[in-house]
DNA sequence: TATGAATGAGTATTCATTCAT
DNA sequence: AATGAATGAATACTCATTCAT
């Protein structure tokens, strides 16, 4: 009918098995074998296992632009502190519940495989909601200094967080996720805002 | 002094190698190319490919505990606020510094090579001297909070700025590396202290 | 006329993709993929790839007695010098004329294929048209010998040049090849005719 | 001690089954087996599938390069017209006592190869002896004509003979080798000299 | 201290072909 | 008359590793 079954079965596999083990480690006969299906079929429905990738990535990155663009829509209206707040806790969201994703654009880096720099762009596209933010926060008089430096730290903020709970959710023991975030993200806001 | 010279060459290779282009896409063969040796010799000094990984994370782990220990004992006389922040900076540094080491200790995720476990209470020993840090300012009254929480958040603090300088160091146009750690820190600082 | 338009388009790919690039080289998917269709449609009109040689075997087989059948009927009445001087470069320019044909037929050898055989009494058919002229000859006491070595003999020296100018068309530097062909046929018929 | 066994059995084997069935329809795997040695152990001894057929094709020209030079050299005081017919009788030869290679040199084409163009320039040294015998009838007056010509025409002549004996070798009813042999070149040479 | 020879298991990928529709 | 989905077997090649020397 619509799109193929089998080959959001291969996306959804595939994306489990590279978080879990790491994209050099996975096999084209091991996600064949998760899918139930032989590996010529995956050839079916990518071109090749680089393309696998590609394509979770092309996803995941429409996910992450959701994520930052819902949370600056739904808090259009409302006091800047509490915009930009809501905005980089949906970052930190979207890694917590997005784990494979994450990991796959953020935390390892595929950019020498050349098909992969499309998603440099998309990744830009994020960073840049979120400089958008700072400016406005800086004609309102809430920040100051120098653009780049504050939209870089912040970023680096978020992703430090957001990187160590996925990357040792197994092996270390953290605090509550939820008042961590909140902790991490209100001290930083309080050295910065006005 | 003790090690045969070539054993310290593989280490010196295959950490370059490792951080290049990853620990699955390096083989022995390639590591022996480099060090200019065969690839059977690199068992004479190492039990295979797995235990090389293991010997360059103790080294890393071990220069890392030098470079937060040395921040910590030069400081240990100066206001708390000045010590606190070069800690912080050593870590970062470490990672600026060594980052081949960095991404193995902290970007990669080795935790299912059971003999990299060991490396765990290593890593631990570089949290709990930030962790002592932070337990001298509440004693002190300069820092308020669960300690756990904001041990936790500093490490995040500082462990996203230093990894996306290393990930993204050629994909993403950075202003100045130190200013950007000292505003980054300083930033976060004044919200956290007091 | 009868048979269906794709098929005549896949044996036109075909055999020009068998000659460019070997018939082991070239994959059904290729072949489908030239002529526009699927590769599961190629198996409609023809019962495996051994098969699309088999076709084009025999369609090369017929061409080629044509070839030479006309121009023994086209110089019947002539002197017996030209007429043998003309099968053999009708012989010839079959070659240079259907390149494709000529190597797979005279060339590559595919007896290994059971069902290639076939062609073999076909191969004869034209190896026969010149043994009965050159019996004619000797009928006329223009040709002396062993009629086998003869014949044989004379096949050798078209066959050379055909394929030696199909082989290497590209890679050796050839005079011009009528000329060439000429020269060739008129020195040896020198030698062989009274 | 000195070379390789492995090697030399490999090139045994390879050349065998690459004239037996192609070089395409050969797999390392096939090799190895043949060998009696794993198809990996193949490849500490060549590059790659390539490179055995670069290695054979480099013994192939120099054998076929003695066989000329050593036909020329030991009938170099005889008559001109002999040292030519002994010069031919050894390209024929070579191919026959040879018939891999000359399969493999003649026959095939494997210019798409990058690496065997080399092979080219010894085809030509091949064919530059014989340009030399002729331009040298040529000044003793025995031989008229363009000097290209007559070489390319002489080796259609050889080559014709040479391939049709190795490519029909069991699909055909051949006359005694050699007496067809001296007939083809004796009937050719009547027509060129004098 | 080092190496050349070797291998079993694995890699991504392509093959000719079939089947249900 | 044609296709999309699928596959078992093969392809060239690389892997970490071992063993005899």
């Amino acid at each position: 009918m619509k799109g193929s079954n089998t080959k959001d079965q291969i996306i959804a596999e595939a994306s489990k098995l590279f978080l879990d083990e790491g994209y050099e480690m996975i096999s084209m006969r091991k996600i064949a074998t998760k899918v139930g299906c032989s590996p010529t079929n995956l050839y079916r429905h990518f071109q090749n296992k680089e393309d696998i990738l590609l394509v979770l990535l092309e996803r995941g990155y429409s996910v992450f632009l959701s994520y930052i663009q819902q949370a600056i829509d739904q808090n259009k209206e409302l006091e800047f502190r509490i915009k930009l707040k809501q905005a980089l806790k949906s970052y930190v969201n979207f890694g917590l519940e997005n784990k494979e994703y994450y990991q796959l654009m953020f935390i390892r880096n595929f950019e020498h495989f050349d098909r992969v720099v499309i998603g440099e762009s998309d990744r830009m596209k994020g960073f840049n909601l979120l400089a958008n933010l700072i400016q406005e926060g800086m004609e309102k008089g809430l920040v100051k200094g120098d653009i780049e430096v504050i939209s870089q730290s912040l970023w680096g903020l978020i992703h430090g967080i957001t990187s160590l709970l996925i990357t040792f959710k197994n092996s270390f023991h953290w605090t509550n996720e939820q008042s961590l975030i909140d902790f991490h993200v209100d001290t930083y806001l309080k050295g910065l805002l006005k």
